[in-house]
DNA sequence: ATTCCCAGTCAACACCTGTTCACAAAAATA
DNA sequence: TATTTTTGTGAACAGGTGTTGACTGGGAAT
């Protein structure tokens, strides 16, 4: 795992120590539980420094909490980027979306695990800051969701019940998902064939909604 | 007095204690964060006795937790069954339901929070407790809809991805209640709103699912 | 009336926690 | 090269943690 350590008094980790840090949470989040209940001396012992070289980088745990909190958003956030410029045609959209969506999902599991287990579990602050980006999240699919010819009769205040519908969902689903091990595919799969049909479903009951409203 | 012999120091609180331990722990959820993060010496201090008497009802920190998660779980499961109970038409069914239900909720604040901060922070124990109730809410909601003549035609697994869809929907939204303040009277009427919304978009897509898979 | 056990107390333990301070090595800058 | 700034170290602190053991009051059972 650590490479060269031959010397032991002094290693030049130029700036290295931050991401040791950073990574070092991120692990024991994984294999110990959430943020809340790691100590700063533990992600310093795991990242192979002192507890007092903790303070050089972070003014304490809570800010360091927040850094990854920033760091598992900002990637999201750019592959959501991907997902909406994926132009196809409805079918396949639901089906190619969350395909991407949940690859992601797999190749960044330490990320999402901390986000899960902060969103109930976590402090005000970082509840509320997951919450807000969520919500962000939500906002962006129901503007996506405006722009369908197919759904342009729809009152803004209901397009977000719509998108929020489908967010909760995928959120739920991604839980499922973190809760399986990572070797066992088929059960990832079924995951993914139950967020095709939930969605493909929200979509019938969408194109309802939309007859129901304008027949009045 | 050098020292009080019967003010204080022993009080004939027979098995009360066990509830106060639960009642503090309960309160310090509210006011302090996850289960996992409280500690032995902070409820016993919380429930007015000394650290050591925690051991005359609880062999440790996790049994509480499971009590406790057992209790949320029992009051709920009776509720569950007074909403199905209610023979009501379908659409006056979606409102009646998750009015008792945010009703119960409300009232219950605490159990709630409680379990929604163990849901994905607690302990792998306690998760897989907490899903497998869910997991049971959801297979019943499967089967009284198998009931519906509305929905005799699809088939099992389809059932239970609809099931899924609305118990993923409710509980989300059951976060979002327990996130406002107690006074807002507003905001709690908003989630109602668009829980109710939101699952009669479900019921018009399943609607749709049946006479779309009818047709094949 | 005596015994017994339940359910509380107190003292003590070994350990882990966050944070401070002074110090020194390495890196950056001059 | 000389100086300054950055970054990691070690010792020490005050306080919180779970858990042990011996002790004792009071109600129930004998």
């Amino acid at each position: 795992m650590s490479k060269d350590t031959a010397s032991k008094s002094r290693r030049p980790k130029r700036g290295q120590t931050r991401e040791a840090l950073m990574e070092a949470a991120l692990d024991l989040v994984i294999k110990k539980g959430p943020f809340s209940s790691l100590s700063l001396r533990e992600v310093t012992k795991k990242a192979g420094v002192v507890p007092t070289a903790f303070y050089r980088h972070f003014p304490d745990m809570s800010a360091l909490g927040l850094t990854l909190l920033d760091e598992s958003f900002r990637s999201l956030r750019q592959m959501m980027r991907q997902v909406r410029q994926e132009e196809l045609p409805t079918e396949r959209m639901i089906r190619g979306s969350m395909e991407i969506y949940f690859n992601y999902v797999r190749d960044n599991r330490a990320h999402f695990l901390f986000v899960a287990k902060e969103l109930y579990g976590g402090t005000p602050t970082m509840r509320s800051a997951i919450r807000r980006e969520i919500r962000l999240f939500t906002s962006e699919l129901a503007m996506d969701m405006a722009r369908f010819p197919f759904l342009n009769q729809i009152n803004a205040e209901d397009l977000q019940m719509m998108a929020a519908l489908v967010v909760n969902n995928v959120t739920a689903l991604t839980q499922e998902m973190l809760e399986l091990e990572e070797e066992d595919l088929t059960g990832q799969r079924d995951v993914l064939i139950t967020a095709e049909k939930q969605l493909r479903l929200i979509y019938f009951g969408v194109g309802m909604w939309r007859s129901n409203k304008a027949s009045r």
